[in-house]
DNA sequence: CCAAATTCTGCGAACGATTTGCAATGAACT
DNA sequence: AGTTCATTGCAAATCGTTCGCAGAATTTGG
C-alpha cells in the first residue's frame, strides 16, 4: 500500500498529491477540499456525501460544495465511487499507489461494510470482453448478506 | 389490452403464476399489473419504470402505479431489479424456472446492454461468506465497456 | 505585498427518481 | 348485487443531486 516511514505521511502525501494535481488543472486548494480528504482518510469506509457533511465541523462547508468537491476528487482519481444499491453514492479515498478498485460485503440488515480482497477473475472478464467485442471493460461488484452480529 | 391466444405462450404461464401468487396474498389481479408483465415480457431487456410507462397505452396507468406494481412483482419474485449506476432502477421479468440472477455488459457510451452468462464463481463467494461469517451472501455484478459500434 | 484574474463557495431554487396521503374505483367473495 | 378491502389516480412530499448566481477566496503577475 503506502509508505509507513512517518506517522503522518499519509496526510502529507495526500495533500501534496492534491496540490500538484490541482495545480496542473488551474484549480485551487481550498479548505473544503482539504477537509474532505481529511474526513475520508479518517474513515476507511465508503461514506455518503451527507455523512462527510455531518462529519465536518458544523458550519464549515455547504453540502453542495461537498458534492462539487467529491466530483472533482473523483475526476482526479483521488476518490472512488461505490454504489450499494440504496440510491446513495458512497466514496472512499484511493491510496497513493492504488487504483481504488475493490469490492465490499455489506450487511443488508445493519449496513456493516467489510472490504473484500477478491475480485472478479480477470481471465473471465477478458473473455467476456472479447466475446462481445467490447473494449475497456470493467465491472462493479458488491456482495450482500447477513453479518455475524445480525444472525442472532 | 389482452389479446391473441398462443397455445404454449409464456404469457399464459406468467398470468397463472401471477394469479396464484396474488391469490395467496389476498392481492388483486388488475389491469395495470397484467399490462406491466406484458410489457416486460415483450422487452427482454432491463427497463426503467418510465420506459414501462411510455410503452404502455397512453392513459392506461399512472406512473405511481407502475412503481407500486413493480415493487409488488419484485417482492413476489416475478421481476428482478438491476442497477447500472445511473441512478435509475431497471427491471426484468424473471423466467418461470429461473431465479433471475444474471449480469449485464453495458456500453458506457450508447447504453447498449448485453446479457452475460458468466457469474461470479460460487466457490469464491462461499469462501468470502465463510471468511467473514456472513450468511445468505449474494452479489450484484455488472460490466461496463465500449461496445463495437461506439469504438469507431 | 497589492491588485487583477479566475476559481470557489454558500444559498436557494431546480431536478429527476421514487414515495406517499387520500378519496374514489375496482376486484373478489358471499 | 352488496360488502369489503386492495388498488388506483392525482397531487404533493421526499430524497439525493445539480445548478445559477453573487459574493468570497486563492493564485498569479507586478
Amino acid at each position: 500500500m503506502k509508505s509507513h516511514a512517518h506517522p503522518h505521511s499519509h496526510k502529507r502525501q495526500e495533500m501534496s498529491a492534491l496540490k500538484s494535481q490541482l495545480r496542473g488543472q488551474s484549480r485551487k486548494i481550498t479548505g473544503p477540499r482539504a477537509a474532505i480528504l481529511e474526513i475520508l482518510r479518517a474513515h476507511p469506509h465508503p461514506l455518503t456525501n451527507k455523512e462527510i457533511f455531518s462529519a465536518l465541523p458544523k458550519g464549515d462547508c455547504d453540502l453542495a460544495t461537498i458534492y462539487r468537491s467529491i466530483h472533482l476528487l473523483e475526476k482526479m482519481g483521488m476518490v472512488k465511487r461505490f454504489d450499494f444499491g440504496d440510491g446513495t453514492a458512497r466514496f472512499e479515498l484511493v491510496g497513493e499507489n492504488d487504483d481504488g478498485h475493490h469490492h465490499h460485503l455489506v450487511c443488508t440488515n445493519c449496513s456493516e461494510v467489510v472490504e473484500i480482497e477478491e475480485c472478479f477473475p480477470e481471465k473471465i472478464e477478458k473473455r467476456i470482453a472479447a466475446k462481445n467485442k467490447f473494449k475497456a471493460v470493467t465491472h462493479k461488484l458488491e456482495f450482500f448478506g447477513i453479518c455475524p452480529e445480525c444472525q442472532r
